[in-house]
DNA sequence: ACCTGAACACCGTTCAAGT
DNA sequence: ACCTGAACACCGTTCAAGT
């Protein structure tokens, strides 16, 4: 006699999804999970192989979403807007999904999840070669991932500590980093 | 009749460093720092006040190393040589401490040890002034202090997966985002 | 003054048993 | 085919008892 499901496992990457962003990753526990989603623990591993199996799920969704938006922000024009749009997206990704780009990005990072963040750089990489031409694009293109990035990280974790306005400082360095790679 | 402290808080320090380095975040128990230093894991809440303080010292520790590494880079010399130097330093000594930069860059890191770290941006804050000038120092500081972080986590993370040389990647940023703040 | 074993509430995970 | 309770080995932490 089969037994119905009570969840899914789109509902238990979902459920969480939104614990690991509500209250970190230490939150993110196989029995608070199986709660969330109306189940016990031991069900989950029917739709998930383990906890690390969970998390990987989640940030391959997330590093999927994060490649289309910076698709979705190259307008095939004039390729140096096109990268400051890029940019903008992707800070405004990491700003809505702090915890999950947190651990992205983060030493250990599942490879499955990494492996597809590395999709969007296709789109940037075309577009830093138009900008400096076909034998810098790629150490041109870590320049500006590493740049913001960076600075994403060191604004989430509270590391901008002499004051000046955070907005400005973004503007600032893109469009400097701009005018250095833009010398054609 | 005291008995004889078969550790200290030192020890402690050192032997959850180690763990840390060695084998990650989540090896860092206090089972195994208590094994590490001859004693049971109650007899470490005589030396910290528990797993986060003993983060918080770590981290603390490797702030103060890294501020006291990137003042020895700094040879009051030419300013933009200077800025090399740090970043070269700072490079360096994340990927010899690269789980413990790793903590204490990430959201959540200890109120304490991410202040103590703020205490290198002087030397930095005072070479940009000499390359930008007073009006534009914070910003510029900020834009190398983000761009050498990010590199430097991408790196750790192996997130540079398009082959090129890595030290190259390093050389190209670093000098293409001087020449940009150099423009006086 | 520090160290210890026992205990508590958690955690990931396994597994036999239920429907 | 999925769900469950019980169990195991861990974890951080507390505390009374030892010296």
């Amino acid at each position: 006699v089969p037994a119905p499901a009570h969840t899914s496992t789109a509902a238990v990457i979902a459920a969480g999804r939104a614990l690991l962003e509500r209250d970190g990753p230490d939150a993110l526990t196989m029995r608070r999970v199986a709660d969330a989603v109306g189940v016990r623990a031991p069900s989950l591993y029917k739709h998930v192989a383990g906890r690390d199996d969970l998390i990987r799920l989640i940030l391959e969704d997330v590093a999927d979403e994060l490649t289309a938006i910076l698709q979705e922000a190259v307008s095939m024009g004039a390729p140096r807007a096109d990268v400051r749009r890029m940019t903008d997206a992707y800070r405004r990704f990491a700003g809505q999904n702090p915890a999950a780009y947190g651990l992205l990005f983060a030493r250990g990072a599942p490879e499955g999840a990494v492996s597809r963040s590395q999709r969007s750089s296709a789109a940037l990489l075309s577009a830093m070669t138009a900008i400096v031409g076909p034998a810098d694009a790629l150490p041109a293109a870590r320049t500006v991932v590493a740049w913001a990035h960076g600075f994403i990280m060191m604004e989430q974790a509270g590391a901008f500590r002499l004051g000046g306005d955070i907005d400005t400082a973004w503007d600032f360095g893109i469009e400097r980093i701009l005018d250095a790679l833009d010398t054609r």
